[in-house]
Parts: C-alpha cells; structure tokens; sequence
DNA sequence: GCGTGAGATTGCGCTAGAGCAATGATGGAA
DNA sequence: TTCCATCATTGCTCTAGCGCAATCTCACGC
C-alpha cells in the first residue's frame, strides 16, 4: 500500500473489514469480531488488472489469496499446453489454499484475474501462525477443501459421461450464473469461443458448430466475443 | 483374531498402537506420544469382509475410517450406473474425510472394501472434539484433502488428453504398485476386464482388445480374473 | 472510411472407441 | 464329469467429435 502522491492504495482498513463483512468469505467465518480484526491486519490488499497471473502453478505456495473485488479462475495447463480445469474464483472465494499447509508446498494450479480484481493477500508465513491461533481458520480451510474434491469430482464425472454438446451448455450455464450480466433480452456473457472450448474441453469448431446450432434454434445470439442467453436452463435441457 | 470361541476380538489395544506406529499414517503424524494414545482410545477397529460396503454417497458422513489392514477403494456411481472414479485406500489412508468437517456433510464418494480388512473407526461426535483439542489433526486433514485435490485434478486432465490404453496401461500400472503381488516372471494382478473398464472409463470391449494386444506383444500375460505384468514402465511406454 | 488481422464459420474427411451380437473359454457346483 | 453361468473375445458397424483448410466477418487502428 503506497501512501503518498502518485501513490494508490489500494483500499484502507476500514474499507477492508466492511467489504470483508459485506461478503462473508466462508473463510473467515465464525471468527470473533477482534480476532477477525487480527487476521484481516495481517492480510494486505493487492490490485490485480485483468488478464494477470495471481498464482503459478508449481511455483512455491507462498501466498494465501482471498478475493474482494473482480473475478478470477484457475486451471492447469496440459503438456500439450491446453488449458483445463477451470474453476471460477469470485469474491470470497480463496485461491492459493495449499500456502495454508502445514508442509511446505507448490501451488496446484494457477490462478489470473479475469477482470480487474482486489485480493487480500496474506504471506504464508503470516498465515500459518494465525491458523495455529484460530483453528477455525483450519476447519474453514478444510470444508472448502472439501468443496474442491466435490468440484473436481463432478467435473471428472462430466468429462467421462456428458456429451460435448451437454458440456458446452453446462459451461454456457456456469458462465451465466458466475459473470452473466442480465439484460433487455436475456443473460450477455462476453466471453470467445475458445475460452469456451477450454472450460467444456472441445474444440473451438464443436463450440462454433453448437453455438449456431443453437442460435438458429432461437436459444441464444451469440455475436464475435459474446453471447446473450435467452435461458440457461432451456439450454441445459434441450442440449442433447 | 479370535481370542475364545465364537468371540472375536479384532485386536488389543497394543496390538493397535503398534500397527499404528508400524504404519505411521498422515492423519496421525506429528502427535505427541500421550496424545496419540488419546486420540487412539477414541477408535474402535473393526473388520470388514472382502467386497463389503464401508461408506455410503450420500449418506450422513458420520464416521472417519482410517484404513489398518487390507484394501479399500473408493468411487461413485453416475446415474446410469456406472463405477468410476476409484481410488485405493490402502493401509495408512483415511476414508470418510468429510466426518471430520465442521459443517455436518454427506459422504462425497462410497468406499468398499476390496480384501478383508480392519479399519480403525471414529464417530464423528468423538473426533470432533479431538481435531479441535489437537489441530495437528487439521492440518494433517487438510494436507490429506490437498493430495485428493490433486488426485482428481490428474485424473481429470488424464481422462480429457490421454488416449483408452494409455489410460489402461496407467490403471495397470498403479494397480501392479498397489495390489499386485510379484511372482515369478512378472506381477500378479487379479482383476476381471470389468473392473479394468470401470477404472480407465472405457468399455470392457475396448480392454479385451488392448489386453489382447499387449498379450500378443509379450507385454503381459492375461487370463480370467487375472493379469501378469512384465513391466509396468514398459507397459506405459509402449501404449501409444 | 479503409485495410487488416484475429476470431469465427463451415464443409469434408477421418478415426478412436463405443455398442452389439455371435462365439468361445473356464471354472465352480452338483 | 458334466453342466452352466459368467467372463472374455472378436468381427462388424456406427458415430461423435477432432482436425484441417478455405473462407468469411468483424472491430479496431490509422
């Protein structure tokens, strides 16, 4: 937080611990107000432009994010360099959760800011202590853990039994609830059709292919870098 | 281990610690001597024949397992039926995690047992308190749930850009690491093609196919219910 | 307004692997 | 020893979706 001309900071304390309030993270739940309070005072803010790396995966798990402002993703990349798994990280939402290990360790994933983002970030070695002193940091962290493997699991059950075309409708649907911003005619999701491809693990021709089918069959317009949704729920259903 | 007759007791107490201390399990480690006693009085062992269910999907996650002899798997049932998603829970593993979670939970995945075997049992309502009296537990959980994260996110990422018998050849690999047993002229594995098909999520056509062609190539040997490996490594090389 | 380059579309061919059916092997029960 | 259920094999067909190439179309910079 730089504090003079020139200068930004980032958010101030305050600011912080109403947001912080505002959002409820699951993390930071059931914590008395003062040892909030403490927890939050070892955390600083950080800005994020869009399209930047927050966290690499392999790289050293140092750092413990919790997002405030903005969106952000995470996912792997294949040897063949193919970007998978993506998981949304929307405000309240950690990313960076294996620096709260016991064991030193490296980061699973990475993780980038989709848009301009705010993240509270906490160094590792400032965290650890703390999750030592309010073991409820521990138990937060592992039911969020637990929502991972939930995540993971279905995940790995579509990729083994959906059809491309039910994929594709499903990310359509995500992407609605997640960054969708509602409109005259239904969700705008501003998004391409290779990110698409990514997140529904197809090709970008099986993307185009479905996306017009589907804009012929009235169930969404999609245009060059966006798509506007008439019903993500029609969608999922008639998407054989 | 029977003591007199009828009456079975699955083992003393010392017979326990020294199991324990032989396997030294994540979930354990790091605990003080008197603690791990302790935390160890709060068990009950308890034995489960071959083939039998330990955990149920969806049913209350009301007990931690934690695995002292034998074998278990776990996986999920899809709606259409089918077994996937299995991971071994050998001696030293935990299964029944989210008994551990604050919130109460559902169990995420079933687990079985593939051999006979002895689980050391917690009910939820013992350990709880436990894992609060020594958060070493939590920590230990939480770097347990980490390896699942990671688990399931290459077990994705091998579903969506490895090919069936690179696939298959993997399943065998891991399969001859944990269950097979070194003979002769090769590892011994005994599995039907069925249970191969539910592992690799391909068809049991698709298996016999690629058996049959490693056959013919010398790279293993297959019969009904069972497998001899020459070499794993190989095997993972040579599938394409 | 005009070019231009990245994104998007679409036709075509191709292949991995599913699904089915007929057939064959095997090992446990009686 | 025979029988039979279960498991395994193999040929055939079929299709979802990939991959390439040619073409098109925006959105933006100038």
């Amino acid at each position: 937080m730089k504090t003079k001309s020139g200068a930004r900071r980032v958010m101030t304390n305050s600011e912080i611990v109403d947001r912080v309030n505002e959002l409820a993270p699951d993390f930071l739940g059931g914590l008395a107000k003062s040892d909030l309070a403490v927890v939050l005072g070892a955390a600083m803010p950080r800005r994020f432009h869009a399209r930047s790396l927050i966290a690499s995966e392999g790289h050293r798990a140092d750092k413990l994010y919790l997002m405030i402002e903005g969106l952000a993703r995470t996912f792997t990349t294949t040897r063949e360099g193919e970007k998978t798994v993506i998981i949304w990280v929307p405000p309240a939402a950690v990313a960076g959760g294996r620096a709260l290990l016991s064991q030193p360790m490296e980061y699973l994933v990475s993780t980038e800011s989709v848009t301009d983002s705010v993240a509270l970030v906490w160094e590792r070695n400032a965290i650890l202590p703390l999750a030592r002193r309010y073991p409820r940091l521990l138990e937060n962290a592992l039911l969020i853990a637990s929502d991972y493997v939930e995540t993971y699991r279905d995940l790995h059950v579509a990729t083994s039994f959906d059809s491309a075309s039910l994929r594709v409708a499903r990310v359509l649907g995500n992407l609605a609830k997640g960054i969708g911003q509602r409109s005259f005619e239904g969700t705008v999701l501003n998004i391409s059709n290779e990110e698409l491809a990514n997140e529904a693990n197809v090709t970008i021709f099986t993307v185009s292919r479905l996306l017009s089918e589907w804009h012929r069959k009235g169930l969404l317009v999609k245009s060059r870098g966006s798509v506007v949704i008439r019903s993500p729920e029609e969608l999922v259903r008639r998407a054989s």
